[in-house]
DNA sequence: AATGAATGAGCCTTCATTCAT
DNA sequence: AATGAATGAAGGCTCATTCAT
């Protein structure tokens, strides 16, 4: 009638604490893997890695990309963050926007994944983390009105992350300091001094127009 | 009563001659099937577009390999070349440097496996089709000298092609005017205007000779 | 009531236990196969007789090689123990001889695989089984002294047992008594009767020590 | 290869003596084809060593087996006949048989397809040559009454002789002297000391009864 | 709830044979 | 009559997913 005393129960039937421990180790080494060789990696390869069996990882995540989506998320979001803690510790505006983005390139290279799932954010929008990161950067802008060339929308911002990430995963093997010069030029481009407008963004089939972004 | 046009017979079957007709229609369809989907394509898929068997398709190349190698080799030649003359029928350098990436960015976005071997490319540069665009690159340069900042490199320029490539494929469904912004920006701080130095680029295998890479 | 008797279970689809008994099932199926057809047979067949599928026996045996490694092995020694045993229950050691030469080529009839790999052996003494084999042989020399030719070695008789193993495998299908005969043909012509020395064999590598190879 | 003359017709439009040549050096090519790697070549190395297209290969040969049976019979023939004036040139019975048996087996190992299709021989016998094998043989055997031990039969002789081939075969690589040893142990058993009756070849499905071989 | 064996469609490649020129 | 390109059915192997215990 009462709760049952778990010291009675056989050790071996842990009860559901060892099955979330379970998931959790999945979603763990998932990430660790997929980060060193993305998404294409053998399912076999996480569940040995994980210490579990292949009924285990997809018990908990019934398809594939169940646990990729999960994993991601999960990344996505931690790495988010960490640039947003980059961005809220720098002194100024200016300095918050190129930290930012430094702490963001710098964690991209070590996630293939996250990579590979980027490229595909703009066609197929479903990555919630997206929504944190384009907060954060929108609070960039906000902050950092004034010194940012006329025009610049959160959009620029962020697909100016995902195509320096790219500069970044390429040259993260051989020359792993190179793209900071790029990271450079691209910030200069973006200062106020600059006040040739930029080209509209007028696509026939724009999902939503977006000719001012509202500071939120 | 002259040769008969061969325009008038059946794309398929036909030997000799149309072998070769046969050779390029596998290379064009494989230059499609490759743009679209990636170098993991079946080469069924390959085969079955190319409206010949499997047997052709691997006389003609005998490695799956092969057949990609010679497609990319080839369309990344054009779409170098296509890049070089928009440079050289622009009027003023800058407008070379504009026009080159104009045209190069555009071509880019329709080709995911030139992308996929663009992106390991610096870490294995066997693609040597890659020369003719670091040439290209390299006379821009020169040609630009005082309108570009102190310290741009063939590479930057190179890696920014790459970077914001990856840019235009990935919002090419969607928002395919987006990344001229983009590319506003990067070549806004490409300008001379900007004194500041870039950060040293200091992996020890550097390709280029760099003119004058201050330490900051 | 009590522990279901696995004799009841379907032989297809159980694990654990029973994962042995299809690696074992595999293992018999493909020694029948390779029996009937050799080495060339399509692994397709092996798993479809056993009764399992592609990725089973992909499981169990990573390259077809290993499959035909472990089966040929597995034959190989069973069957030299088998013409081992024969030679102990003989009465006398000529009939120790006799017997042992009956029983192995007896078995090898039906091994097209075995006969593939033997005719291997002498050129790549791979088979680790050859080694039982020969063993077997020079038991069989030894007990046999006095009543064997002189200068007959081991490779001699190991030599005759794979000679006559082909005649026997190619006269098993219609004349499956014919070998009997010039199996004693040929241990006449191995009796001490026969004083002549034997043609020397004068090839560089010689695997067994020869007590006597006069130069004739 | 056209060393025809002709003159009169117009040169690309050989009548007829080219496609015998060109027959005749496509056996000449596919018989040391065959002879190196066995019936297992594949089509297009001999047309290419014989310098003709596939079709004119398939022109003359409708299936790879035509041409295999083709160059056999010749190669056969010819080995056969071959082994047969070594006999004739021996100065005694037995010296014939002996001769006989070297000049044979010596030529058995250069062919590998020979070797193969006469492992079929017994259960297919449609090798004609297999015919003037064993009129050579029985008149060896006739020549060699009284020498030879009772009862030994034509077929007794020709399987001996595969089965000294199949050990010719393999040790030819590395212990290329080998069998001569073998030959002679054969041989000794043949002789006519042995008086021993032969067991008896009764197998129930067998062709053709033969409890005594007529010295034809 | 966990395990890991089993499944089978799908991929790259080879080669005997056919066919248009 | 010759040519060699084209064909497509196999064959070896992988891996996401299911299933019996």
């Amino acid at each position: 009638m009462a709760v049952a005393e778990p010291e009675n129960t056989t050790r071996r039937r842990a009860p559901r604490v060892d099955a979330i421990r379970n998931r959790e180790a999945i979603i763990e080494t998932a990430a660790e893997v997929l980060a060193e060789q993305g998404t294409t990696v053998d399912v076999r390869e996480i569940a040995r890695r994980s210490g579990v069996g292949m009924g285990t990882l997809y018990r908990h995540f019934p398809k594939k990309e169940d646990l990729v989506d999960t994993v991601l998320r999960k990344e996505f979001s931690r790495w988010a963050e960490s640039a947003r803690q980059a961005a809220i510790d720098a002194e100024d505006p200016w300095a918050a926007l190129t930290d930012f983005y430094q702490q963001a390139l710098s964690g991209y290279a070590r996630h293939r994944a996250i990579q590979e799932r980027f490229a595909l954010t703009w066609s197929a929008p479903d990555l919630e983390g997206l929504h944190q990161l384009r907060l954060v950067i929108e609070e960039l802008c906000a902050r950092a009105t004034g010194l940012l060339r006329p025009g610049v929308t959160t959009d620029d911002l962020l697909l100016l992350l995902v195509s320096l990430g790219h500069a970044v995963q390429i040259t993260d093997g051989c020359r792993p300091h190179m793209w900071h010069r790029l990271l450079r030029i691209s910030l200069d481009g973006l200062r106020a001094d600059h006040r040739e407008p930029l080209p509209a963004d007028t696509a026939p089939d724009t999902h939503q127009p977006r000719p001012e972004t509202p500071k939120r």
